[in-house]
DNA sequence: CCTACCGATCGGTAGG
DNA sequence: CCTACCGATCGGTAGG
């Protein structure tokens, strides 16, 4: 069974360990998105990785610092999915179109196998206590406050109705990345998300000064 | 520790088993609204409750039979809660207002202490595989139609537009109800919910024919 | 990165 | 409804 005394390191494929704590990271992505981060276990990372538990668990040292990790991994890929295209496109009203379709088209291309990561967190934090709640508020309120001010700039370029409350318009924006995000991935039908994308546009269409 | 072996049934209030049965599946949905189903576990309700594990245990002989039967305990109490009043609403365009109210209620007055069971479970199960995503996509897809039929139903008095597609439209009825709850129960604000009601409202108007 | 543990808790069973 | 168990798995530690 073992690789014999003068070949101490040839282990089958042995990592210089960043490797494996980036995929470690993407295999507890893909978990939590669909079984939420409380079923995320060590011991049930180590067998789909084929590791040893304690091998996982030296990567973290604890399972609060695998969820921030986790967390904190998931925070880039939504940055590169879904901000970056939206960032891309021009200021005001287009950029929301952008931030809109871009959160559609990650839900829709499966960006995470369970749908939405964030969404998921969403409800399995919303109602408790401790610090995962208090991570999943704060980047909540984050992306509320992002698209308020893209309401803003859109409406300071006249782009948007001066009228319009802008708490309520993201309110109206929000609803439908989230519904979609979960229809699709309880019906397993992308399609779903095409409700979603029409309710986007004729919210943005209302939003749209009278004069233009 | 004993009773006394000449007064066994002293033991300390002993229930006649039904009484007990509903106190186990109150808890169950509590604690299941909170934090999912899948953290139900039977050590802990029989913690929570001052009882043994096999004493839990024995009145459900499996954990999916918990599971099916806090279920379907939180569907009585969503077609009391929410389904009874928008049913005393007169058809049409009132009972689909009546429904939404009932449902933001609902959420508003706490009835669960995570806020909606259901919503809680349309994340938890939307990615899984299995029984209970089954169960959750069922119950989704009797919601969609039953509110598909009131837009039906409004439509042939003349309350609706006839133009307006009924999928879109209970998408997006939908969409305010289900954000309603998750932004209220995240930021322990039942303030938030207003921010449905007023999405709602709008639709709702947005949807009644130009002539009237 | 591993083996070999620890105490706690899981779902479930035996027997009363 | 209880005590007393079972094997499996949990998060975590010791030591290499």
């Amino acid at each position: 069974m073992r690789n014999g005394i003068n070949n101490p390191r040839a282990a089958p494929r042995r990592s210089d360990g960043a490797e494996t704590h980036v995929a470690i990271l993407e295999k507890a992505m893909e978990l939590a998105s669909v079984e939420g981060l409380g079923s995320l276990t060590i011991g049930r990372l180590a067998r789909e990785l084929g590791m040893s538990k304690s091998g996982v668990f030296a990567h973290f040292r604890s399972k609060q610092r695998l969820q921030r990790e986790t967390i904190e991994a998931a925070r880039r890929v939504f940055a590169r999915e879904v901000m970056r295209p939206a960032l891309a496109a021009p200021e005001g009203l287009s950029r929301i179109e952008a931030f809109c379709e871009a959160y559609l088209s990650y839900v829709e291309r499966g960006v995470f196998p369970g749908g939405c990561f964030f969404a998921h967190m969403l409800a399995e934090f919303d109602a408790r206590e401790g610090p995962l709640h208090d991570e999943v508020a704060a980047d909540q309120r984050g992306w509320a406050e992002m698209v308020g001010r893209l309401i803003r700039v859109a409406k300071k370029k006249g782009e948007i109705d001066p009228e319009i409350d802008e708490a309520q318009l993201a309110f109206e924006l929000y609803a439908p990345l989230e519904l979609a995000n979960y229809l699709s991935t309880l019906n397993r039908d992308p399609g779903m998300v095409d409700l979603g994308r029409r309710a986007i546009r004729e919210t943005i269409g209302r939003a749209r000064p009278a004069s233009s």
